[in-house]
DNA sequence: TAGACAGGAA
DNA sequence: TGAAATCCTGTCTA
């Protein structure tokens, strides 16, 4: 396709004037927008026909890093856009952009740094910054501040809330030295190799040697192989490595993976957990244990534990969790290498920045879509089928207080009808079926006859079902929210979302990752949501789709007209979309 | 001394 | 907006 480079009415971009960009789905040039837009921008909202964007300075300081440029941003817009696009989105994004690098701290000596300012303005306006006075020292020089290395962490997190993202060259300690590598036939005696993608992205991040190479995120799909990449990384860098894991499962499966393909033995990996305190060359924590204290008031029992052993790399499993307190200490671990990883850079509290402050940019990232064209990660079609209530629950529904409304619309009972029927359709293939309300999935695990496991099934019990699933002797499994922690919990081709969370994108995520692993044959996976058609419930599963729809998935909507009614005979998501 | 379980936290 | 799962610690039991 050629690609024009002016505006034209045939073009599938709106640019407005409050940064906001909209994007019409059905233009021939969606796919080409849509993967332009990922670059810099945020999905703010996607019904079906119009795709809502925004442009952040925060949106265009993660492209920067990326090395995108303002010039390439602006032409990317305006090549896509119908009308000229409104001057000031394009100076604001050339703002926004420059901004990125004009502030530069850098090493002064062991205790101090040194933050240099582009121009006298900018140096004039941080003096007079009240924010910035407890952190900023001594001024030498029309442009350079001195700051205690101390205050690294807290500087930046300052500045970027005053709308400055510094650049961090004052380097890293290189740690205690650890030798490690990958193996080429893992443990498990198969041929093992990262991919191209995993290789080039733990090689971004140490890219820049001792200054720059050393922090930022790596954004990678579920089950495209972060862990990988993050034993890649300290391959890179040779030294002990903290790793932080959001759960004792999550914690164990990196150890797991980290014996069956690095030269790691077992005694060069600890456990920090509840049940364990080792500190080794390279210690697995989870972040639970570091955010625990005594009483509200008490000191973090084990913040301790970033000192014990001189880390040359923290690993931040799951970054877009990290919670408030870690955020804290990381905040004086600034000298630390820091490697954070992540499915969706998107957090619910809006922390996004703490993440850039603290953590770092973002360094590399694949579109799902992208992944999946290469066959890493399954083909997956999503359906949501809206079924409407009968007269007695739509009755019900009507006059049930608000905060009511939401639970009785996700526990409509004819919901069964038509998970029966999906099953029955799919089935030569794991089926998983996910719910929030605990009653709702017993009653459907219930009535299928199927095992049912919740947050209270013991982990034999759980041991033991997940195996009989994965050997293929059950063919389909009801779950409750463990499907959105248990990292242990098998692969399936197919999962119906029966009840979800208000409107948590990260939830949706997750759960769709749970189908995402390659499959064998024609590599396709199936979501289907299920939502009581014309409820609080519809509006809230739109919401939750935004994230799926920025990697470029589309939900095919099914619409059912009677209570009663079952799907067409051949819905439209048992064939693959194009 | 391991395992089970209750209670609190976020 | 509300419900569920998890983890950590401390205590009790065998």
């Amino acid at each position: 396709m050629t690609q024009s480079l002016e505006p034209h009415p045939d073009n599938p971009l709106i640019v407005q004037g409050d940064h906001t960009v909209l994007l019409e789905v059905d233009n021939p040039r969606y796919t080409l927008a849509r993967d332009a837009l990922a670059r810099f921008a945020e999905l703010v909202k996607s019904p079906e026909h119009v795709h809502t964007y925004r442009i952040t300075p925060l949106s265009i300081w993660n492209a920067c890093a990326a090395g995108q440029t303002a010039d390439r941003i602006v032409e990317a817009l305006r090549g896509l856009s119908k009308y000229p696009l409104p001057g000031h989105v394009a100076t604001s994004v050339r703002d926004s952009a420059a901004r990125y690098g004009c502030l530069k701290l850098s090493r002064h000596d062991d205790a101090t740094l040194c933050l240099a300012a582009r121009d006298l303005p900018l140096a004039e306006e941080l003096a007079h910054q009240r924010a910035l006075l407890p952190l900023l020292g001594e001024r030498v020089g029309s442009l350079e501040f001195l700051v205690a290395a101390a205050n690294r962490g807290r500087l930046k997190q300052t500045l970027i809330k005053l709308g400055f993202p510094t650049e961090d060259l004052a380097g890293y300690v290189a740690g205690d030295a650890f030798a490690m590598a990958l193996r080429a036939v893992s443990r498990g005696g198969h041929p093992f190799a990262p991919r191209d993608y995993q290789r080039e992205a733990a090689g971004v991040f140490h890219a820049g040697g001792e200054v720059r190479g050393g922090s930022g995120v790596i954004v990678l799909p579920c089950g495209a192989g972060k862990t990988i990449v993050g034993m890649a990384c300290m391959a890179e860098v040779q030294a002990s490595a903290l790793i932080l894991a959001t759960n004792v499962t999550a914690a164990r499966q990196w150890r797991e993976e980290l014996l069956d393909k690095t030269t790691l033995r077992e005694e060069d990996i600890g456990e920090y957990t509840g049940n364990t305190k080792e500190v080794r060359p390279v210690t697995i924590a989870t972040y639970q244990i570091l955010t625990h204290r005594r009483n509200q008031t008490a000191e973090f029992t084990h913040f301790a534990l970033f000192d014990e052993r001189n880390w040359g790399l923290i690993i931040y499993d799951e970054v877009h969790l990290l919670p408030a307190p870690v955020f804290q200490i990381t905040a004086t671990l600034q000298a630390r290498r820091r490697l954070g990883l992540t499915a969706t850079l998107v957090r619910e509290d809006g922390k996004e920045d703490d993440v850039f402050a603290l953590i770092g940019p973002k360094k590399y990232d694949v579109p799902w879509k992208e992944m999946e064209k290469q066959g890493w990660i399954a083909t997956a079609t999503c359906t949501e089928i809206r079924l409407p209530m009968t007269e007695t629950r739509r009755m019900e529904y009507a006059v049930a207080e608000a905060r009511h409304k939401f639970r009785i619309a996700s526990e409509n009972p004819d919901k069964l009808r038509l998970v029966r029927q999906l099953i029955d359709r799919h089935r030569d293939v794991p089926v998983l079926v996910i719910g929030m309300y605990v009653d709702q999935v017993r009653s459907f695990a219930e009535e299928l006859n199927l095992p049912l496991l919740t947050g209270a099934t013991t982990q034999r019990k759980r041991d033991e079902v997940y195996e009989r699933f994965r050997h293929g002797d059950l063919r389909a499994l009801v779950v409750s929210k463990i499907a959105n922690f248990s990292v242990d919990l098998p692969d399936a081709a197919v999962a119906i979302q029966v009840s979800g969370m208000f409107g948590s994108r990260q939830e949706e995520a997750q759960r769709l990752g749970r189908i995402l692993r390659p499959k064998p044959g024609d590599n396709q996976a199936h979501f289907y949501s299920i939502v009581s058609r014309d409820t609080v419930e519809q509006d809230f599963a739109l919401k939750r789709q935004l994230f799926l729809c920025e990697q470029g998935y589309e939900y095919r909507i099914l619409t059912l007209d009677r209570p009663g009614e079952l799907l067409p005979a051949k819905a439209g998501s048992l064939s693959p979309t194009s």
